[in-house]
DNA sequence: AGCCTGACAGATA
DNA sequence: GTATCTGCCAGGC
């Protein structure tokens, strides 16, 4: 199993409404930030990169005109263009 | 081998 | 809340 379906695996693992930050899925898989998101752009749309965001809560790399839109759809819980972290974080088990 | 860049985050001002 | 700096890990040149 390599970190790469590791990481889709996880993401995945997102339910509808929820997101998670780079710092969650690489503290759940035991790695660095940077790791995920390096992975993130080497995976392909099999992954929701959507509700993949920033710690802030803001969309990664200035998807910041689809995400939103998306994530909205699917009841993700928005403050403003910013993803309301503390009730849309996803708790991986 | 060395340097630069990057889908990041936390600390500090 | 915004702006800057530094630390981390890999990959490309």
């Amino acid at each position: 199993m390599d970190l790469i379906d590791e990481v889709r695996s996880t993401v995945n693992t997102i339910p509808d409404g929820k997101v998670a930050s780079y710092s969650d899925i690489g503290a759940h898989l035991g790695v660095g930030p940077r790791r995920i998101g390096r992975i993130m752009g080497l995976l392909d749309d099999d992954v929701a990169w959507w509700r993949v965001v920033y710690s802030d809560g803001r969309p990664a790399v200035c998807h910041c005109g689809t995400a939103p839109q998306i994530l909205a759809a699917e009841g993700t819980p928005f403050t403003g263009e910013r993803v309301a972290m503390t009730h849309a974080r996803h708790r991986f088990d």
